[in-house]
DNA sequence: CGCTTGACCGGAA
DNA sequence: ATTCCGGCCAAGC
């Protein structure tokens, strides 16, 4: 396949990695949420921008300096993309006690921002 | 120089 | 649920 890549793009890859550093411990974004929290950078259709920006995110990502926590970006599908290293992030999070299910994660419970984990339905105490 | 190859996503079939 | 498709640049060999 073949695809664009962002103008000037040393710098938007450091604004992918910026954010990525926000990341919790324990919470993951996808590639796509990262996207959307940058501006399209000038010049850049706005249309083009949203269809290839996750893949951008992807490329800062296989960049990224060694202070970046790398394994807490993951696809839109909750699960790790293929690639060799893949099993290696998906040590990490679990050491971050995150949990798979059928190779995905729940996005409700740890996405970034977000309540962070989905309390559990509990019943009233009652006295 | 000319290939080849990419951490994606949403909508359609 | 699953597969297919469009989006069309730059670094590395």
């Amino acid at each position: 396949m073949q695809y664009p890549s962002p103008p000037n793009q040393q710098r938007y890859y450091e604004q992918v990695w910026d954010l990525a550093r926000q990341v919790p411990y324990g919470r993951v974004v996808t590639y796509g949420q990262i996207a959307q929290r940058i501006s399209a950078p000038a010049g850049v259709d706005p249309q083009e921008y949203k269809a290839w920006s996750p893949r951008w995110v992807g490329d800062a990502m296989a960049a990224c300096p060694d202070d970046v926590p790398w394994q807490r970006v993951i696809n839109a599908q909750g699960k790790i993309s293929a690639r060799p290293g893949a099993q290696r992030q998906r040590r990490l999070l679990e050491a971050e006690g995150i949990v798979f299910v059928n190779d995905k994660v729940d996005l409700k419970r740890y996405q970034w921002p977000g309540p962070g984990h989905v309390e559990e339905p509990r019943q009233a105490t009652l006295f």
